[in-house]
Formats: C-alpha cells, sequence, structure tokens
DNA sequence: CTGAAAGCGCTTACAG
DNA sequence: CTGAAAGCGCTTACAG
C-alpha cells in the first residue's frame, strides 16, 4: 500500500490537484458540493496531505527548535530543562506549534543545525561560541538565544546571573561563613573553570564580588570552587569527595543550581548531617523542589518557566511580523528559606 | 540577503548541481579537487542545504515523534514524562535523531498528527482511540504505542500496571488500613472512572482485585476512589480535599502516580501529620523522587525510561529494517521504603 | 569523474 | 467556481 498522493485524489474526484489542494486548505474556494465530494475520495482512499511537501512549498514547517547543549537525557536530568521547556511549550501550544528537541549530533551542534527543519531555534546555553551563530545565521531562520552571551545583532534573554549569585554569596556570609565550597556548574567542554564565559562566568563574578567585599580572595584556602555536574547525582557525590577529603570541611555551601544543592544536601542527610545547624545550602534557580525539601532551600529565584515563554514568543513574533531585535535581561532574587545558618563554633 | 540555493552554489562553482549534492552527501563521488572547490564557494555564499527539500526527496525527516495526550507544559509538570524523554533521548541521540514533541493541535490530537514532518511516532497514553490509530496509518509512517491499548498489529509497549497496582492495594490491606483513598490520575477526558481504558483502567483492577482478596467491594464506604490531576499541585490538592471533607478520615492513600503521591504527602506534612504514623502512603512509578523523600517511598517500579528507550529503539529498528510487529509487557514490582505503616487505632 | 533531466508532492498565482 | 502550469530546492538513476 503505497502512499497515496495528491494526484489520485484529484483523478478520483475527477477534479485538478489545485481543488483538492483548497479542499484541505481553503474550502471557501470551492462549491460545497465539490469538498465534499473530494473529501469524501480522500478519505475513502485514505488520502492525508505530506507534510514535507507542503512546507516545501509554504517555507513553514509549524515547529520551533531547541538547540540543548547536551544529549536530551543529560539536559532533561536537570529539572531546570524541564521548567524551560514548559515554558516554550506553552507558546507552542497557543501558537499552534510543535516543540523539536535538537541535541548536538555526534557530539557536535554545528552538525545538528543544518538538519533541523524548523521554523526558527532557540539556542540556550551556548557557552562558547564556536560557529552556531554563523551557521545559524545561514539558515535564514530566526533564532534567539537564551543564557548565552549573544551577538548585539542578535535577540537575546538573560537574567541577572552576576546580581543573584552575589546576593546568594553575601547572604552566607553575613551570616558569618568564612569557609565555603562553591560548586560549579560544569561547562561541558570540560574547560578550566577560567575560561567560563556568560551564565556560567556571570555567577562565578557574582560570588568573586561579594567574597571580594569581605576581603576574601577567590583562591583563599577557605574557599574551594569546584566543578561538578548540573545534576542530583553531580551534587551528591561533589558532597562526598568535599566531606571526605575535608582537611577542613566547609561550614557553607554554595551551589550554581538548585539540583546541585538538592543533591548535597540529601547527601549530607545521608551521613547524618543535620541542616542547617551543621553545614548551610545554598542554590540557584528556584525550581519548585526547592521549596518543598527540608530544610527548604535558601536560593535565587530566576524566571525559568518565563525565559521559554519570552524566548518562544519572541520566535513567534519574528515568524510573523519580524519585529525588531530584542534584548531582555530578567530580575533575579534571593529567596531565604531554611537551608542557611549561621555557623557553628568550631 | 535571500536564501541561497544549490543552483547558485552550481553556477558560481561551474559545475552541476548534482556535483554540488556529491560534495555534500557523497564526496567520494567526485575529485578531491572539484569538493574542495564546491565547499569553497558555498561557505563564501553561505551556502547551507535545505533540509525540507533534501527531506523532500529522501524521504527522510531524521526526527522522531513523541505523541503527548497533554499539552506539553501540562505532560512535563509529571516527572514521569521526564523519564520517559530521557529514554527516547538516548536513543535518539545514538541514532542521530532529532526529537519532536508533538502536543494536541488546537486540543486536538487528530488534528496535530497530520502536520508532524517525522519518520516515526511514539505515542504515549492515548486513552481511548477516536481515529488516532487510523490517521498514524494514513501517515504511512511506522508508529508504537506506549501505555495505551493497541490493536494487535500495532507495536506496543505496557507494563503489568494490573499486578503491580494489585501489589500496592495488597500491602496496604495487609497492614490492616480498612479506610483508604484511592486517587486516580484524571483521564483528561473528564470521563467517569467507570469508563477508564487502558493504563488506567489496569491499574483500577489491580486495586480492586486486591480490596476483593479482602472481601471489600470497591463501593465500600470506607474506601473512597477520586479523580485528580497527575501532578504535585493535584496530589496536594486532593489530600486537603479528602482531609477536609472527612467523614471518615483515611489512614492510608494509594495513588496511581508517586507524583500524586508526592503532593498529598507533603499536604499531610504541612497539615503536622506524622508519616506514616498518620498517615500511610503508597504510590506508582518509582520515580527518582521516591527514594529521596523523607518518609522514603513505598511505591510501584516500572521502568519509566526503558519504555522509552525501547519504543524509540522499535521505531528505528522499523525505520530501517521494518523489523515485526512487537509487542511488550514490562514487569513492574513493590517497592517497599518506609511511607506504609499499620494504622495507629482510632 | 561529471552533467542533464526527471521527480519528490505539494501550493499558488494566473487565466478562464 | 475550477484547472493548467510553474515552482519550491533538493537527490538520484542514467548516460557519457
Amino acid at each position: 500500500m503505497p502512499k497515496v498522493t495528491i494526484s489520485q485524489i484529484a483523478r478520483a474526484a475527477g477534479v485538478s490537484k489545485t481543488a483538492v489542494s483548497f479542499a484541505f486548505n481553503d474550502p471557501s474556494q470551492l462549491a460545497p458540493a465539490t469538498v465534499r465530494r473530494i473529501l469524501e475520495v480522500a478519505d475513502r482512499l485514505g488520502y492525508t496531505p505530506d507534510p514535507i511537501a507542503r512546507s516545501m512549498t509554504t517555507r513553514r514547517t509549524n515547529a520551533l527548535g531547541l538547540l540543548l547543549p547536551q544529549d536530551i537525557a543529560i539536559a532533561l536530568a536537570n529539572p531546570f530543562y524541564t521548567q524551560f521547556i514548559r515554558g516554550i511549550g506553552a507558546v507552542c501550544s497557543s501558537a499552534g506549534l510543535t516543540l523539536m528537541l535538537v541535541p548536538p549530533l555526534q557530539g557536535s551542534l554545528l552538525k545538528a543545525i543544518p538538519h533541523a527543519t524548523v521554523d526558527g531555534f532557540v539556542v540556550v546555553g551556548l557557552e562558547v561560541d564556536r560557529g552556531e551563530v554563523r551557521l545559524l545565521r545561514r539558515r535564514h531562520v530566526p533564532f534567539v538565544m537564551v543564557d548565552s552571551e549573544a551577538p548585539d545583532d542578535v535577540a537575546s534573554i538573560n537574567v541577572d546571573d552576576r546580581g543573584g549569585a552575589r546576593a546568594a554569596m553575601a547572604h552566607v556570609l553575613a551570616q558569618g561563613h568564612r569557609c565555603i565550597a562553591v560548586l560549579c556548574i560544569e561547562s561541558g567542554k570540560d574547560g578550566r573553570i577560567a575560561e567560563y564565559t556568560g551564565t556560567l562566568a556571570e555567577r562565578l563574578a557574582g560570588y568573586c564580588e561579594a567574597l571580594d567585599a569581605y576581603g576574601i580572595a577567590p583562591d583563599d584556602p577557605a574557599i574551594q570552587i569546584v566543578e561538578v555536574p548540573s545534576s542530583w547525582e553531580g551534587g551528591q557525590a561533589a558532597f562526598e569527595r568535599i566531606w571526605d577529603a575535608a582537611a577542613r570541611r566547609p561550614t557553607a555551601i554554595v551551589a550554581m543550581s538548585d539540583i546541585i544543592a538538592l543533591g548535597a544536601m540529601d547527601a549530607a542527610h545521608a551521613r547524618g548531617l543535620r541542616l542547617p545547624a551543621d553545614l548551610s545550602i545554598v542554590g540557584f534557580d528556584d525550581l519548585p523542589e526547592a521549596r518543598r525539601v527540608r530544610p527548604a532551600l535558601t536560593t535565587v529565584w530566576q524566571p525559568v518557566e518565563e525565559k521559554g515563554c519570552l524566548a518562544a514568543a519572541v520566535l513567534v513574533a519574528a515568524l510573523t511580523e519580524g519585529g525588531p531585535i530584542v534584548h531582555h535581561r530578567l530580575p533575579t532574587e534571593l529567596v531565604i528559606r531554611e537551608s542557611v545558618a549561621v555557623p557553628r563554633d568550631e
């Protein structure tokens, strides 16, 4: 049973392909009786218009692409992405668009970009630009960059990472902590922390500014900065490593993401620590989980879902109106809950 | 700057379109010098092959579609889907495929199916078949149904929902509970529980079988069966409603999904209940969160990620070999942790 | 090793 | 209200 095409329907119904096309896409162009007949024939023969052929002429796919910095399985291990995608999804639904998840192809985003049949891309967490922007331009599809360092002529959505991070660290320092472990998000490119760019660099800078305000240098021996995967397991493993190594155990952990903080928190509980008495923890993101855990996680709120919404909305606008290039920088805010206390006397 | 096409490159490089196509897709067909020249010209002119036009002739999109029963934002509120997608994503990555999330279009899956440009669909949680299967067949793309009642000639992946549910309820009954609230997953179609089909019907049947073994009828006044959205909020709200209504408060809650159980658990904590002493709770899914909460959730394990993997693998196989129609029924297993105890004396 | 030509299955001015 | 024809941008036998 080979695929049935518009020509066969046209022939069977005794009309032109034009008529068949109209019957599906713009019935008002046809006499009601004709439409009825065509649809009846199409139904009987099991015809459904080929979406690719349609895209070929309309130049529309009705899909948005989400360019992911990592494989789907890895990215979705972080609830941040789930939230973010929910934001995009909300806009997709109301715009009648579909969402394509586009992870690196054979380890390369560059390879993935040319193949995705989408009307626009939202690019998230592109840490280092190795030509992705150039390639995206060639595709002649609109794109918006989220949590990435975007050129001026590319739409972008960011948050005040630096300010948020600064507030988080300042809060911990204000409570009296001086021996602190900073759990940074792994750059993925296995690069040194010194080479951070974009979001990661901003957050790190924020932490350092707060330390600096207390006269503490980032390389102070009481401050240990480590890179960990942004996942529950990453946070858990990091806590264990730190706690076991422990020339001098930190009294507080400052994490670049909630999921890392949550992992560390659970690991600490498993070791019998009482939080926050024995160890203070602060995160970043304010995922729904942050509010639910005990002790409730003190963290930096950022509008994750809204970032997704905005990104998708910018794209949708570009598809129809082709509006101006926008740059958004959304606020962040420290949310003080229960996971940070004064350090216990040593 | 209009899009540059293969013809322009051919002209500029002084070769045929065939040669340009080969340079990108099968360079071995061309003299190395020719390839170099073509690629150089393409690079200079900013050419990138149009993926739609390519799909048009190759009849391949290199994308898998995931047909979701609800909007993306709603589905992803349930970690089950995140896990499931991670499974699909793992296979997509290794097969070099992209993943398209296809939610209902204007409230209708039927409308969404014809438009998605994918090589195959995984259909999940299709509760009632209102023609989706027929439409999918017309598309002439392979598809596999997960957690749905599939016809014999359609590949399917299910788990032992009934057995798992029976074990969960039996465990609660064995502890001595007789006053139980059953939190069912809302069918979405706003249908009555009596009209459940597929996964939901199986789980409900499993619960009832266990009750029956204890001589309890499903409509026993001590057993209340309610429908709730499968989300944290759904579980939370359900607990509050039940606790407040409370002619006779249940001593145990049996939930059809972990996320519902988790929501109920947190709501119970918020009311000052001590779990499991004051209230026992059992879930279904065994999400990663189940192990982490306190008390750790007793629940029915099912291989969520593996279902995604398998589904995608079946599709990938169908794309290349067109293998036979497979039906998988994976096992489930009650995982006893800490959230179920004997009911306190009243 | 390279090119001319047909074809993939639609949509859309345009003409009647 | 309906149809003939061109065209979307590629790939792929086929011929040379």
